[in-house]
DNA sequence: ATCCTAACGCAAGGTGACTTGCTTTACGCG
DNA sequence: CGCGTAAAGCAAGTCACCTTGCGTTAGGAT
């Protein structure tokens, strides 16, 4: 029951509007300068020039805030190739995604959906999960055209080469290029191009 | 310079050994019951009748502790299996790694192993890069016996099964059993086994 | 132009991580 | 057997996250 719905006025820029983009910009900028354990509530607030409190009633909690601040920031990137070749897609499509994950904002994002022990159940899983589920599509596209065997699981290969880029992104720190990522590209393209003995 | 070192002395606990187990068993003891969020220094001081403070003053932070109550209770799992046959060494090793990141240590240390913001430096990251390095071993060994060509990258092809295994544990949260990680290391494998046709 | 209300500012408080200075006591050595 | 010391108890305090109740004001609605 929003007392504004009429939409023959204007987008209605109620104080709420400028207060959320100053502390959402201040927030990446922190994120950007301090590192994710440097952003505080308090340092974003400041660097808003609003007051802590508000924070917390808009975001609940400084969980929240950072997600929606890289949200609204990142949800542009990795966008899914289709040049008719599968490594060429792959190739394209988990460069970009580890030159992201090489960025502060993109190791940020990724470590937070990585936390699961506080509030949110699985809001912040949607974003990966999101991406991994149209990676998958381009493997499927390669089996409709017989790049790939027919038995071929997809999302498995996705996995296979998404799961490394993140583990280097949170654990190892190893370096995050499109070199490795097209070598891991190669290893498991291999593998699914060999045809399984058993079955 | 321990001032017991007489091995003709009984094991001689001193105040401080009885503490110490007393901490490390309660955080386990917390850790299992409480999860990763619960187990606050407070609790694991409470449940071992100690105080705080002495807690802080042994371990330092929350971090350490935790991660020393779970490398005494984990050390002895993930042996490195040699079976003259790389597929049963890998699946038994990464089955077994699999096994140990289903259960509630054993994801809350690697999960202790992601944060690398606050205080230490790379000490967290010890226990999974020395257990990555082993592992690359069976590896070597299977290029050293002609199971696999002689430009594998041993690294390679551990960080590309293990990766999804880790990434499974902190953010998917799908399921970590035996048939995963067999299938992972069978689309790995073949893709080692493949001939590269460039180089 | 004026009023109403939701959004914001403010102050105070609760919890948990971590620190510090002081007292007390358990060890184990002579 | 007592004595010195290092380890543990204790109390108080800092900092950041997060909450709550209440006053204040900006905004749109009338």
């Amino acid at each position: 029951m929003a007392p504004t719905d009429d939409p023959s006025v204007p987008p209605l820029r109620r104080r709420g509007a400028r207060m959320r983009s100053a502390v959402l910009a201040a927030t990446v900028d922190v994120l950007t300068e301090h590192g994710l354990a440097g952003t505080t509530v308090g340092a974003v607030a400041r660097a808003a020039g609003v007051h802590e409190t508000s924070v917390y009633r808009r975001w609940g909690t400084r969980e929240k805030l950072i997600l929606e601040a890289l949200a609204e920031q990142l949800d542009t990137a990795v966008p899914l190739p289709d040049t008719g070749d599968l490594r060429s897609d792959l190739v394209g499509y988990f460069g970009t995604l580890a030159s992201l994950l090489a960025t502060p904002q993109g190791e940020a994002l990724l470590r937070l959906s990585a936390e699961r022990d506080s509030g949110l159940p699985d809001h912040r899983l949607a974003y990966w999960t999101d991406r991994l589920d149209r990676g998958a599509v381009m493997v499927r596209r390669a089996v409709d055209r017989g790049e790939l065997p027919p038995g071929t699981d997809p999302a498995l290969v996705i996995e296979a080469v998404s799961g490394p880029l993140f583990t280097r992104a949170l654990i190892s720190g190893a370096p995050l290029d499109e070199v490795f990522a097209t070598r891991l590209v190669d290893l498991v393209l291999d593998g699914a191009r060999a045809v399984k003995p058993g079955a």
